[in-house]
DNA sequence: GTGAAAGCGCTAACAT
DNA sequence: ATGTTAGCGCTTTCAC
């Protein structure tokens, strides 16, 4: 069938051992020898099984990214950069979508699947802080991303929803808005991102000595750009004033947007509106939108060395480690300076 | 370390065959021998390793699909379509990006990376019909997709380009439209998708009887967003006029449509758009966009079968196997019918 | 510096 | 109906 190393040792005519040795660049080779080895190998095109090397080595070179859904663009946008930071270590990554269903969730961590790979990145968005000793019987590396779950048993990587938000929100104060209104709550949530992004929210109208107005906040469920829409039309059917949009995502800020101006009103000159993740299309729509730039290659970066760490010291019990990514106000059309 | 078969055997006081009988459901077995190896792999918390099989069998239940950009709305929905249609037949998906950077778009059908999986679907951009070639010596069951590589020597799934243009192009003309521009055109190109997508549009026009005005034709380099801005402005100052436009696929529709609206002009009202790919976007713009929706699904789902047939058929030729999508019209506000 | 041989966990002949 | 055994292709002691 195909070339092994006991073909490339005949044709040499050495022992496999010396083959193996040459591959694995162990020192001690006379240059001869390699070099004898080295013409086999190129001569027969072989190429050493991964399968048959991972048996024996207990690694598959590939690590599995797991997230609710590729077509949330903040998810494409973050696996993309999952895959290359992979990439540089010389990992394959193997995409699993949960579709944010709490069962899925806490199924693919548990299937046959995770065998497949050497550690795990996880984005869990159904699951809550109750649900962390789960990860405990998890043997695999595993790598957390995401607001669900803090202070679990391993490494967590994400963001600085709370300084972000707070930044966005001082952001419209700079502009002289005060009557600011959020689109994007989780009512009763305190650790999620929208939770998180909230209390920013909070701090930054406290700083700015502005009262917290309980109607401006609009609640939606989910991130989508459809509850972004119906949550702008549930804000202006109230008949609340405002002058400014902190939306938690782009998503929602995009779909408040639309519902704004077919209503007739103008961005920025009317309401100046801003979202959270810097997604791509925010760079081409209608104002351009600004928003925060949370740090997703850095986030990638540092969760892919993360979990490398974790895969390469078996044995080993590494004290969970916490890291927040460095985020940027990125400012565009829709908050730009009025005449 | 971890359990294996000896310790299931032992403890159910059988041999290793019968658990892997057990395991494999052999059919000849004592119902009482079954349910006591049964209970002692719930009682050991047994898995199969799925690398031992794999090295006996050959197969890793793993598949790679091979795509430009995870960034590009429409990749990301092909993947998400994909890894629905693996998921049922009990496949994962590595996925690797190429770039559109035809070097890497080669490397990597012939890298190490490829013995990790059991077959490719393969999305070239950069490659082209020359480069069919390279497919011969690749040894790993392959499927094509995209427009790049027609009459390769494997399977080959795609959408219906030509009659895709053709009905967006007859849809603007059912409405009264007779200047209709073209966003995303590649001069010269035959084989790709804008080659073939013109002419769906120049065939509509014919069917109509309009005549076809090479001013109209704006071309585009790459797919995204800021190419359809480009060619928009290129029109407007060319000041040719138009009543209707054809955009290649839906970012640049959404990219000429945001420059049209600078402009003052009206959608649908001054100017009707329809673009091409139904990614979930265009349902939220302002306005929404009309498209055609190529029918991602279906193609990811024939893709995944006809992959599996050659994994499942490894010594067998199985003649190169050419399917198209059905395709359907999308109509939204970008088309509607103005009074 | 290099070779011989054991074994990673599983499946598939072959035997009983 | 079940057990024995020989590998899949590689790495890794342990000799020499």
């Amino acid at each position: 069938m195909s070339i092994t190393m006991h073909d490339v040792a005949r044709l040499a005519g050495v022992s496999i051992k010396t083959v193996s040795n040459v591959i694995n660049d162990y020192q001690h080779i006379r240059p001869e020898t390699r070099e004898r080895v080295t013409a086999a190998i190129e001569e027969l095109g072989y190429r050493p099984n991964l399968t048959a090397r991972g048996l024996r080595s207990g690694r598959t070179g590939v690590i599995s990214l797991i997230i609710p859904d590729l077509r949330n663009a903040y998810f494409a946008e973050l696996a993309d950069a999952v895959m290359r930071a992979a990439d540089a270590q010389g990992l394959s990554v193997i995409i699993e979508q949960s579709g944010a269903d709490r069962e899925r969730e806490i199924g693919l961590l548990g299937g046959e699947r995770k065998q497949k790979v050497d550690g795990i990145l996880y984005s869990a968005l159904a699951l809550g802080e109750d649900d962390a000793y789960i990860l405990n019987d998890v043997d695999t590396p595993l790598v957390l991303l995401g607001e669900r779950i803090f202070h679990g048993p391993t490494d967590h990587v994400t963001m600085h929803n709370t300084e972000g938000a707070r930044a966005a929100t001082a952001h419209l104060i700079a502009l002289g808005r005060r009557r600011i209104a959020v689109v994007g709550a989780h009512r009763g949530e305190v650790i999620g991102s929208a939770g998180l992004r909230l209390v920013g929210y909070k701090q930054a109208l406290d700083d700015a000595g502005i009262e917290y107005d309980d109607r401006l906040v609009a609640e939606v469920g989910g991130w989508f750009r459809s509850g972004g829409a119906q949550a702008m039309r549930l804000l202006l059917e109230s008949g609340v004033e405002f002058d400014g949009v902190v939306a938690f995502n782009d998503s929602m800020a995009l779909g408040a947007m639309r519902v704004m101006q077919e209503a007739g009103l103008r961005i920025p000159h009317d309401v100046a509106v801003i979202g959270y993740d810097d997604i791509d299309e925010t760079r081409y729509t209608l104002p351009t939108l600004s928003t925060i730039d949370p740090g997703k290659d850095e986030i990638a970066e540092v969760a892919v060395r993360f979990l490398v760490e974790r895969i390469a010291n078996p044995g080993t019990v590494i004290e969970p480690r916490e890291h927040l990514a460095a985020f940027a106000l990125v400012e565009r059309e829709s908050t730009a300076v009025v005449a």
